[in-house]
DNA sequence: TGGAAAATAGCACGACCGGTCGTATTATGG
DNA sequence: CCATAATACGACCGGTCGTGCTATTTTCCA
């Protein structure tokens, strides 16, 4: 049962690369350094660049459920299970102490010319998240806290607008307004679907 | 004065290599091989790897503005003005011929974590387009046709949330309706600045 | 048209890539 | 406590990376 430590201590140095190098920056030799392991004995744990690929991807997705989906979870059904998602959303990679970027994030704008495995796997869990951010709509239409005709689809879509200005203006032009911009971006978001105005 | 021909040949290859692979996808022996040329002989072109990448960015930049921006000067003043551009900026990629997505945008999420004279370039064209928008935002506040009072800076951090969300909704979701929620969105946001109703 | 100058090709380099193999070490179940 | 299977190692494979150096070809002007 000690190569399950490794593992988990492999998918975490892999996760700090992969944040910060993109997919494309996750190399067996980089990795093997970081995790002070021979390139051919972190090989032994992924029969390929692929599926280690796919085993990162997955890892973050889960990190980001813990960090992200859990909390939201306990918070109250409807708006303010929404509103704490978000909050809980919107750089959430660094503080699940990932010192680069939202992997996902990433592989949305790496993959999109590609083709294969690790592209399917990635629009998969995108197509999860967004399933989940309706969902968590619906249900706040539902209740009452949003206008019933809501355009759930558009409401989502515009939900991920925000996510991606917030990334890149956080992360690339390190803009310290960014919090409050996605903050104002999120607040019009929710008044123009009828929500009543936050505590 | 045939190094010329051959140089605009190199950095319309290199484009297309670029759009579809980014930045660390853009290799000398891709790009040789692509532009049939030794590559040694690409090389002589430029003095090093990072010096090709800024010419690519810079060529990008020239294409956006030749099928962006000066489309959008043709059109009157104020929100005209700015509803041309946006049309144009959305997908503009395809649109120049090029096979795959936006090379800033990609660059956005690629280099955000990274260090160095490629990202400074990066960040440079970046807040000049952004800079760009807000002119032309405020032009249109300025004529009246939007509300005066209009916070241009979140305006433009909206707008630059509607074409990301574009970008990766049509480019890796291949979703079909990514037009029709980014001009829902876009309206949204004009309606909400006070712009009247679209003809 | 000849000859200097510019452009391109050829080749070699060290580093790193993903991946394989045989061996040594280590952990664990009987 | 030992046999055995799991795990990690170092060396190495064929390729490609970016980058120099040196020929060779091509272009251009006198």
């Amino acid at each position: 049962m000690k190569s399950q430590a490794t593992r988990v201590s492999l998918l975490h140095h892999g996760l700090n690369v992969l944040s910060v190098y993109g997919l494309s920056g996750v190399t067996l030799g980089r990795l093997a350094e970081a995790a002070r392991l021979s390139k051919s004995g972190l090989f032994a744990h992924f029969r390929s660049k692929e599926q280690l690929e796919l085993a990162l991807l997955d890892e973050a997705a889960r990190l980001a459920h813990t960090h992200v989906v859990e909390p939201a979870m306990e918070a109250p059904a409807g708006l303010p299970r929404l509103r704490v998602l978000v909050e809980r959303w919107l750089g959430w990679a660094s503080r699940a102490g990932l010192p680069g970027g939202c992997p996902v994030a990433a592989a949305l704008f790496e993959l999109d010319d590609r083709e294969g495995e690790v592209r399917d796997h990635v629009a998969a869990l995108e197509q999860e998240w967004r399933a989940l951010l309706r969902s968590l709509t619906a249900s706040a239409a539902a209740l009452g806290h949003l206008r019933p005709e809501t355009d759930v689809d558009q409401f989502v879509w515009d939900l991920c607008g925000i996510y991606l200005s917030h990334h890149a203006s956080a992360r690339f032009l390190r803009d310290p307004a960014a919090e409050t911009r996605a903050r104002h971006a999120f607040d019009a978001l929710l008044r123009r679907a009828g929500a009543a105005l936050p505590s």
